[in-house]
DNA sequence: GTTATTTGACCAAC
DNA sequence: GTTGGTCAAATAAC
């Protein structure tokens, strides 16, 4: 069947490939003008991304191991362990076992399950892998037949005031205490970015803030689209011609869903395990000379199909967690695309969102 | 006083 | 019957 989301999908390819092109050749541009070091980073991370986009819409549809393998986020390996061995968890298994459910479980197994391993230092070993950008409140903890270490089960910390059913299990690993596997289940729904709210000091204070998400999006929308301005800036000066000028980044991409507060950047933004493009934005008050670090700093974890260099990325097999967000630049945001949030249909050809 | 964590009990899956 | 996941009362922390 020829649906509109195919036909939607292939001109979006075609416009992603033509962005990647030009990308392409505006480095070879660059190239032989000598540019520095941080702007052939910067350049190459932008064909990266180009290159992930195309992937993911490649990938779109279909809901199996391809997506599993492009939202975790460092093994890059499709639920593999840190020494690559399989792992027990299985997307396809969980997904299939509905029978005898309803919508809601005691054991949600109908839910994606994503896996991750991280690596604590030594110090705060004993208190877990730390902060993964997501309020957690733990629910359970278990004793796990033949592990070393009991299980901690998490769940989101706006379930009942956003109704957001993603959970986490954490388990330390019984060969090496520093490494905690950590399963996702479910998919976050309330909106959290990262460093953008903080966890509720009441239900009715959180209702509270939850009226002004919107402004907090629209906040989020102009940092994006000062991101987007530099972008242009920088490279307008130079005598390349062959950029398409209808091209930009889809800055208005935001507050397609006031309703639900939601949009598909903040959406992008639920699952920073997952996949994670993580660019580092400041503030609208942040200077020049900061963004220009911002975008040196623009982070972008891999899963696992083109090679980093060792120096783009501290991530090896294992994510070194320092456990606390609060390392971050004061006003940094980040957030990372779920390809689950992909709406197939979403209409990328309104007016607006490509200009 | 409010919120988070702990922990025993309950329930579904196997 | 066993095991893993979740609930909810009790408790701790702020």
């Amino acid at each position: 069947m020829e649906s509109a989301f195919t036909w939607e999908n292939k001109a979006l390819i075609n416009e992603l490939t033509q962005g990647l092109e030009k990308a392409k050749q505006l480095r070879i541009h660059l190239c032989s003008t000598c540019p520095s070091e941080a702007q052939d980073l910067l350049l190459r991370r932008i064909i990266s991304t180009f290159e992930k986009a195309l992937m993911i819409l490649k990938w779109g549809g279909s809901v199996g191991q391809a997506q599993e393998c492009a939202v975790l986020p460092v093994t890059g390996e499709c639920s593999a362990s840190v020494d690559g061995s399989p792992r027990s968890d299985d997307m396809n298994k969980n997904f299939g076992d509905h029978r005898s459910h309803g919508d809601v479980s005691r054991k949600r197994k109908w839910q994606p399950i994503r896996t991750q391993q991280v690596r604590v230092n030594s110090e705060n070993a004993l208190e877990g892998p730390g902060d993964d950008g997501y309020s957690w409140r733990k629910y359970g903890q278990k004793d796990i037949l033949g592990a070393k270490y009991p299980r901690s089960y998490y769940r989101c910390t706006y379930r009942l005031v956003r109704d957001c059913w993603a959970t986490k299990q954490v388990q330390r690993s019984d060969e090496d205490p520093t490494i905690f596997d950590i399963t996702y289940k479910g998919t976050h729904t309330c909106n959290q970015s990262i460093n953008a709210v903080p966890p509720p000091a009441s239900l009715e204070k959180q209702e509270l803030k939850n009226s002004n998400s919107h402004y907090q999006l629209e906040q989020q929308n102009q940092t994006l689209a000062n991101f987007t301005a530099n972008l242009r800036v920088n490279t307008k000066d130079l005598d390349i011609k062959e950029m398409p000028a209808h091209f930009s980044f889809p800055s208005t991409f935001a507050c397609r869903d006031r309703e639900n507060h939601r949009s598909p950047v903040s959406a992008l933004a639920d699952d920073n395990q997952l996949g994670t493009y993580s660019p580092v934005f400041y503030s609208p008050a942040t200077t020049e000379s900061n963004y220009s670090s911002a975008a040196v700093n623009y982070q972008m974890r891999n899963y696992g199909e083109a090679p980093m260099q060792q120096s783009e990325t501290d991530t090896a097999d294992v994510i070194s967690a320092h456990a606390s967000t609060t390392n971050s630049p004061t006003g940094r945001m980040e957030f990372s695309i779920d390809p689950e949030y992909l709406d197939p249909n979403f209409p990328f050809n309104i007016p607006g969102y490509f200009t």
